[in-house]
DNA sequence: GTTTGACAGTTCAAAAATAGAACTGTAAAC
DNA sequence: GTTTACAGTTCTATTTTTGAACTGTCAAAC
């Protein structure tokens, strides 16, 4: 989680994506649209290709110009974006309510998305899951003392 | 999702979150746990609390001590962690492979989060949606000429 | 009965990120 | 020859974030 905050966790990278989604490829596009500056931008726009999300595709000669368009890695960003989307629907709508709609192509009806488990298919909720560390786990979870008995304790406060 | 970013989008907000979901509840064990700076973790508990993602709970009068947990908003959130956590066990991992295994209680298996559509039940891939307007919708979405009927046709460059 | 430690912050200077605005460069359109 | 569209880059000013120390309360330890 950590590593992937790192990468979307800003104020602009995920609305830079959403608007990938929405078929915004150009550098113009996103900066009319979000509002973002362009100094940002490009930082941004760099980011994403670093880290394979976007890819910088040619659309022109002579004035160089590219596109950027979401590689696999980033379309597997969109359970993320719908995550956000629809908690925002939830509960940060004002009077006008949702600004969008999606509709699912397949079955043709405006949908929420709904996070269900991979295993059994029914709707996970929060107080139903349990975790275990992984493989690669990071921390002993609640690690207070790995060292002799409390050495030296360093002088806190300015009185000695 | 721009209202929903400028809640959770920044480098801790979803940090501090996750921790909240491992039942951390108490602002040493924030602090400890994520490394953040105090006076940014006091900044963030206080702006989670004013959202009404967290609910600040006294747990001990004398020295006044509260608690942070989270309300059914910030519970609410569950999805969008998991999306994320999902996205970087995908493509985040180092050889160690994952910090985090989630049980599912429910069928007792160790599972991934799938997104699902409200409507079928059927999993939703990004190009299998399209987007509509909602009540709320804040721009024309690809308005280019609201003025007189388009007098310049534009610059077009030589394909390549 | 003073000292230490746990806890939950606050304060302040220094460093980093972001905003705002103007500037660069190419090439076609007028 | 001047303007326009596009995709950046450069610069300074502001805002955020970091790092570190400081404040304050109370309980237990010495």
């Amino acid at each position: 989680m950590a590593r992937t905050i790192a990468v979307i966790g800003d104020r602009w990278t995920l609305l830079i994506l959403r608007e990938c989604f929405l078929r915004t490829r150009r550098f113009e596009g996103f900066q009319s649209a979000l509002g973002i500056t362009r100094h940002l931008l490009a930082e941004r726009l760099k980011k994403l290709v670093r880290q394979g999300i976007l890819r910088r595709v040619p659309y022109q000669e002579s004035p160089k110009r590219h596109e950027y368009i979401l590689t696999q890695k980033g379309l597997d960003l969109y359970p993320i974006m719908m995550a956000i989307v629809h908690w925002g629907d939830t509960h940060m709508v004002d009077e006008r309510g949702r600004p969008l709609l999606h509709q699912h192509r397949n079955c043709g009806k405006n949908f929420d998305p709904v996070m269900v488990c991979s295993e059994c298919g029914e709707p996970v909720l929060a107080k139903e899951v349990h975790t275990h560390p992984g493989p690669g786990a990071r921390r002993p979870l609640a690690q207070k003392e790995t060292e002799a008995p409390a050495p030296k304790p360093k002088a806190r406060r300015k009185a000695a």
